[in-house]
DNA sequence: GTCTATATTCGGATAGAC
DNA sequence: GTCTATCCGAATATAGAC
């Protein structure tokens, strides 16, 4: 796990350790069993602790899904903090998506985690749930800034770059096969952008 | 289910139907309770039956998904065959990104047992295979008759379609807010296609 | 073909000693 | 905080009678 809570209480620092280090093993294990099928003696097992022992740290299953998921988005959050999308907005918008892609690809099951709805019965917390409204918020303003502004086209740009994280982690993981075009997709949507939207052909029926 | 073999002999047409009551009821329970989390016990008591009798129709756990997979693309392909995209090339393909991203939101379980990879240790059998082979057939042909006939571009279809079908079921189940779209992500899918691929900006390190 | 009965395994979760 | 021991339920799958 990439982020702990500073505390000057040091028993408090070794439990957000421990916990952080749970999170990280059970990343593992979803690479190699599938996020839905992580059992909690293998976690247990994996953190040298007897299964039993989990419920120190997580109140039940779900509760360790939403470390997770709480988890996925801080990383990616502080994996783009390191970046720059400061300059011309266009260019920083093809940025933003590329390096958006290029994290769905190497970090695939954090990518199922965060933008598929895979897990039965698990809705992430409130809490929880802040993060990708952090992220969603940073998205939505850097395509505001290059001028995707209308409803139909933000839908759009979702829609895309969405489709071509999964694209990216289905069928090229840890590649960069639709990162490299991120910059096509960009200027493809900038242009429709500055399209009015057209009066719609009347669809078959 | 929609498909069943015509044969003459009776007793296996009664079989078939049987199996088709059978996958047409596992729908109906993956749309209650998860496509992960179907139990043998549940699907037998919704036809009838008790839960050991299930193997006389299906081998395992695994071939019932296998028929699902092949019964949500028979039911796809079917759906197709029934509408009409003879015409302008353009227009046949607005029309069915359309149709495709409507029979997704009306059927999300569908879309997620055959585009999303979500159910753990199963992967569809060849037979199962070919039938989603022949959707991207169909999809990739009218591409081609359109006009976007670059490998990035369908690429970019791909993806862009995907996307939509994906937002469609997670974000607005049942409605129509991403198939409203589909004629204006064509049209801007063909605007890029005309375009020749510019040399790229060379990326942020 | 369908049933009852059961095997087997594995899951998450709890109680209580240390 | 961590353990042992255990509970309880659920799952898929099989054996064998009818």
């Amino acid at each position: 796990m990439s982020v702990t809570l500073s505390t000057e209480d040091p028993r408090r620092r070794r439990r957000d350790a421990k916990i952080a280090d749970i999170v990280d093993a059970a990343w593992s294990l979803a690479e190699r069993d599938g996020l839905g099928a992580i059992s909690l003696r293998d976690l247990a097992a994996a953190v040298g602790l007897r299964q039993p022992s989990l419920y120190i740290y997580f109140d039940s299953k779900l509760a360790l899904y939403d470390s997770m998921f709480a988890d996925g988005y801080q990383q990616l959050l502080r994996y783009l903090d390191d970046r720059d999308y400061a300059g011309d907005p266009r260019d920083s918008l093809v940025d933003f998506v590329r390096d958006v892609l290029l994290f769905a690809s190497v970090k695939g099951v954090r990518h199922q985690m965060m933008f598929q709805r895979t897990i039965p019965g698990f809705e992430p917390s409130a809490d929880a749930y802040a993060h990708s409204l952090e992220f969603s918020r940073r998205a939505i303003a850097l395509c505001e800034s290059a001028g995707i502004k209308d409803a139909a086209d933000v839908d759009l740009f979702t829609a895309l770059t969405g489709g071509m994280a999964s694209q990216q982690v289905a069928n090229d993981p840890g590649g960069h096969r639709w990162a490299d075009h991120a910059e096509r997709a960009v200027d493809m949507l900038l242009a429709v952008a500055r399209q009015p939207t057209r009066k719609p052909r009347k669809p078959k029926p």
